[in-house]
DNA sequence: TCGTAAGCGAGACGGTACGTCGAGTCTTGCT
DNA sequence: AGCAAGACTCGACGTACCGTCTCGCTTACGA
């Protein structure tokens, strides 16, 4: 049996270990959550994770993407389908605030979007990923939009952003504590609405 | 203990230069703009600046007050007041968002933002910097409350962030580009609220 | 022990190959003279050889042994016997400046001389295949001496010394230039002495 | 007091120096004498003189010249003037082997010798100062020769190569023991000749 | 004739040292 | 006492080799 075509060759030599591509990932987050982002050392990653900095940049060209990839294994909104937006939302946005508190999300968000501008390479990476996370979000607001509970003719994306908009100005202006008990009047009010007019 | 009227502690000898001072915050704004927090260095600073690094240090324990200093230069909100709600948020959110397109702030705030998770010396000055910048904001606010235009129980702070928030999405998420036009969709929305219900 | 005649342990597998060996020799002797000891790496004979690393620390524990072996490689002097001492030391040591100046030897024997010191595993090495270098020349110190030609109770090895003394200096302290006309003086000086008393 | 007029300029800033200067000279020894030229290493320099990299690099520009500079610190032939050629020669060699065996002399030459040839730089460095350290040596020389010790006509370099190689080809090739009681015989064999016309 | 054991080129592995750069401090002579 | 200049120690950078270790693939032997 013919080997297909374009198999684009196994690659000679010894193949790249995953044991270390995990490692390291595993001791960035780490070590971002205790160092932070501008703290972080590639000598200081390659010693937690027990490997050598040239198994490092053999595989990321610099700390900008491998911390772009060691933030893509946290999780991101987790989609939930409860016929009500309100009620969606308030659910997704709790979750993810969980998830902050849990992980280093809180401490690699800021740094990576923060950066993004001097970096274009960094934007790049950071783009698509910053897309995806999203994704489930817009899900939700679609489905509203089909059931007729929000105007046919909104604009999601400014839907979506005026939702989690006070989220991420508490992320990057106070201090970044983020409880989920803010959740459900934020939501509130961005579905009402500040004006007066239906009070 | 009165110290002599004229005398605010002359101390002996040469006294500090006023034109290094600002030739080192000068320096600061468009390393900012050109190379980004991270990029930024102390040395490249008194070099651009034509001073000596001693001199920085002198006044500034390290590059983080440094940074909040030159940050601290550059214009925030305008406070207008027109007698709408309405009016006064979509005139003052225009205007800012001009004020990112004319100076080095779409290059520095995100930095800042980004970088103060990790640096409790940068969040402590950063902290006061950024909400007096955010004053004429919940100025508009307050007197629309007082004018009974929104409902007086409301959350100011909170309505606050729902009006900026989707400026602070597309300025750390998306590509930056802050257009002044976005900003009439936006506060139309977040007065009206996303419920198709009172629509 | 008699192991059978033919099988000197014929172990079973693919055998190496004598290509493979000769190419890493020729391309340890090659960087030899370009790039010198110290800046040989066993990298750079691997690929210069078209052979992988393992190949060579398959046959040469470390790349001492391989240049030695690659030094072997390279001629030294050739035996002369024209029933005069002077005759002989004068063919032979032309011979030899040839050879410095046609091989690369003058490259390798000062850097091996001059690691030796440091580094017992090749001055281990070393002594042997240097003294069987040595060897034609002695040869001819002991026929003059049976021949009467000189002293019998001349220290062989001192006499060997003093004559190439002068290209040992020449060799490591001056250009390395070793042109074949400045054997005969020195060999007629070494053979008269430096004293005036018996001129 | 003026200033001389071409003093150029005491140089700006905080002035090098000496004291490290010497502490990295004397650690190159050191480190030279314990692991010798191939093992040594500025990281290793550094720490031992307790000083920072940059500093040794500010200084030299690679580890070459900051050998051949700390080799420049060990003694050298030491000028001795008896009136007798045989003697000033025998005493000088003598102490001149002494030196060897205590100091690093006999560590560095080898290894500064053998990496001339493939280090243009090095070469440039070493030669004056290899000439320098011989200069006693061809003193003495001289002085015979005016003393009608040995013929006006003799070439001096190569007598003096003539008399100084059995020590060469003892550092280079042999142990690298250099025993003071080598040094009569060594030297009334140069002087008499090994011919036995004579004897 | 075929399995198997060793050799092969390739290249990734954990390390160590390289030579550079910047941080924040210190030391000149001058103002 | 402040100033520009620039050397100081320290520590991380990203690169290059070390000597070792898989990979998938020959190759030649002996069952």
């Amino acid at each position: 049996m013919a080997s297909p075509p374009n198999t684009t060759s196994t690659s000679a030599g010894r193949p790249r270990s995953e044991e270390a591509h995990q490692a390291i990932l595993d001791a960035t987050l780490e070590l971002l959550v205790e160092v932070g982002f501008s703290g972080l050392t590639v000598e200081g990653v390659a010693s937690r994770a027990g490997v050598g900095k040239a198994t490092i940049y053999r595989r990321w060209a610099s700390k900008i993407p491998l911390i772009v990839e060691a933030f893509g294994q946290l999780p991101g909104f987790e989609d939930c389908d409860t016929g009500s937006l309100a009620e969606d939302l308030k659910q997704m946005l709790k979750r993810y605030l969980e998830v902050f508190n849990t992980t280093a999300l809180s401490a690699v968000l800021p740094s990576l979007a923060g950066e993004r501008f001097h970096n274009p390479e960094l934007s790049v990476l950071f783009e698509p990923v910053s897309k995806n996370r999203r994704q489930p979000l817009l899900a939700a607001f679609d489905r509203a939009r089909e059931r007729g509970e929000i105007p046919s003719d909104i604009d999601i994306e400014l839907a979506a952003d005026l939702v989690v908009g006070p989220i991420a100005v508490a992320l990057f202006f106070k201090g970044g504590r983020l409880k989920p008990e803010m959740v459900t009047p934020m939501v509130d009010l961005a579905l009402a609405g500040l004006g007066t007019t239906r009070a």
